[in-house]
DNA sequence: TCTGGGGTCCTAGGACCC
DNA sequence: TCTGGGGTCCTAGGACCC
């Protein structure tokens, strides 16, 4: 029997920043993401802010809008991580299956765990909210049921603070009273095409002859129709590799000069460069992605011969689909507002390799160095030579 | 109102191979 | 002269999630 069990932290990003900034604890109208002047979206609004309609998602400018008696605060990456780490070490405790879906989303299997908890997972679950909450001072929502589809729309009705739990044989009923949008999966795109359709409840969905779906929304009916009547993976594979990393940024204004643009993104692909030599991975394909001004957005991916972990190999690829990239921002005549690099096609790193070429090895020499530097004195005590070369053009 | 940053998965077409 | 069928790998774009 399978059972699944979803936990969902309550307005998570911004109850963290209000454990590390006390002066916002008393502020009911909170918004958390990025500041009141800048660009970009809502990543979470305090329960009194979400009542003037502000959501995760939102643009910043639009919540000023609607609340501009709203503070905004843009909080740090690093305390949302150990905060999601302390809540994993005690999620670790109930089940020896936990996967974090997110920074504030985790998933544990009880499946094989009857005889301790024969009937029902409630107990389980309030012990889980209460000592989270004990230990991290943070509240929780949590779903129970056959599989992780349910388990989560379970943990979505039980918001704020709730549990519920949907056992097996009661996924219909259950489903029934939801719209399709609610599914996972079913975004905004795909809800507006069924809705032009006239289908917008489950319930509607699961009187229909999958025939008759087929005929509506053509190849998709038979996986909704799965759903619909509470289908969904039931397995959790902690252990995978990840499939991509990557960093990306929106610029504070747009910029139209190559050499500006290539100094980012040496940065930007040493981080990720980083990264991988950190988790011990390898990347053979290098992605670039450009914004225009006008929104337009461009990727550009180049496989490699060998897989690899070294800056200078991943930004000789990520330079080229640049330049290739960015002729089409000069023929277009636009600026570039977002520029980024992901590694992806990745792979465990190897050992050392005795035939590796002499310059290759060098060059790993040289980024064993430097993370060594920036290991002591942070990241920015080594710049890529690429960086240097728009700090001398603004100076002159 | 003016649209983040980190991801995952899927699709469709083309090259290439047998 | 016209033209299989299956499989893999690669690229670009898009939907979706938090």
């Amino acid at each position: 029997m399978r059972r699944i069990l979803h936990v969902d932290l309550d307005a998570f990003f911004v109850e963290v920043c209000r454990q590390r900034y006390p002066e916002l604890r008393k502020l009911e109208l909170l918004v958390v993401g990025g500041r009141r002047d800048q660009r970009g979206v809502v990543q979470s609004a305090s329960y009194g802010a979400r009542k003037f309609g502000i959501h995760a998602g939102m643009p910043i400018g639009e919540a000023v809008r609607l609340c501009p008696q709203a503070t905004f605060f843009q909080g740090s990456f690093v305390h949302y991580r150990d905060a999601s780490h302390a809540v994993r070490a005690v999620l670790e405790r109930f089940s020896p299956t936990v996967v974090m879906a997110s920074l504030d989303e985790a998933y544990l299997d009880f499946a094989g765990m009857e005889r301790l908890y024969p009937v029902s997972l409630l107990p389980i679950a309030e012990q889980l909210r209460n000592e989270i909450r004990r230990e991290t001072s943070l509240d929780c929502s949590v779903g129970i049921g056959p599989n992780r589809m349910i388990a989560k729309l379970a943990s979505d009705c039980a918001k704020p603070r709730g549990l519920m739990e949907v056992r097996a044989g009661w996924e219909e009923g259950f489903l029934a009273g939801l719209l399709l949008k609610a599914l996972p999966g079913v975004g905004p795109v795909t809800a507006a095409r069924w809705t032009e359709l006239g289908l917008t409840e489950v319930h509607q969905v699961q009187g229909m002859q999958e025939r008759e779906l087929e005929r509506l929304i053509g190849g998709d009916a038979r996986a909704l129709k799965l759903r619909a009547h509470g289908h969904g993976g039931s397995t959790l594979r902690a252990d995978r590799l990840p499939r991509s990393m990557s960093r990306e940024t929106t610029l504070s204004r747009d910029l139209g000069d190559p050499v500006e643009l290539e100094a980012i993104l040496s940065l930007l692909t040493a981080r990720v460069a980083g990264q991988l030599r950190d988790e011990q991975l390898v990347a053979r394909t290098v992605a670039l992605k450009l914004r225009h001004d006008d929104f337009k957005t461009v990727t550009r991916r180049r496989t490699l011969e060998t897989a690899t972990d070294l800056d200078a190999e991943l930004y000789g690829a990520a330079r080229t689909l640049f330049r290739e990239a960015f002729a089409e921002v000069r023929r277009r005549n636009r600026g570039v507002r977002l520029i980024g690099i992901a590694a992806t096609n990745l792979g465990v790193a190897a050992e050392a390799d005795l035939f590796e070429p002499a310059q290759r090895q060098r060059l790993r020499d040289l980024t064993v160095a430097v993370d060594k530097v920036r290991e002591k004195y942070g990241f920015g005590a080594v710049t890529p030579g690429a960086a240097l070369g728009a700090r001398r053009r603004r100076e002159q």
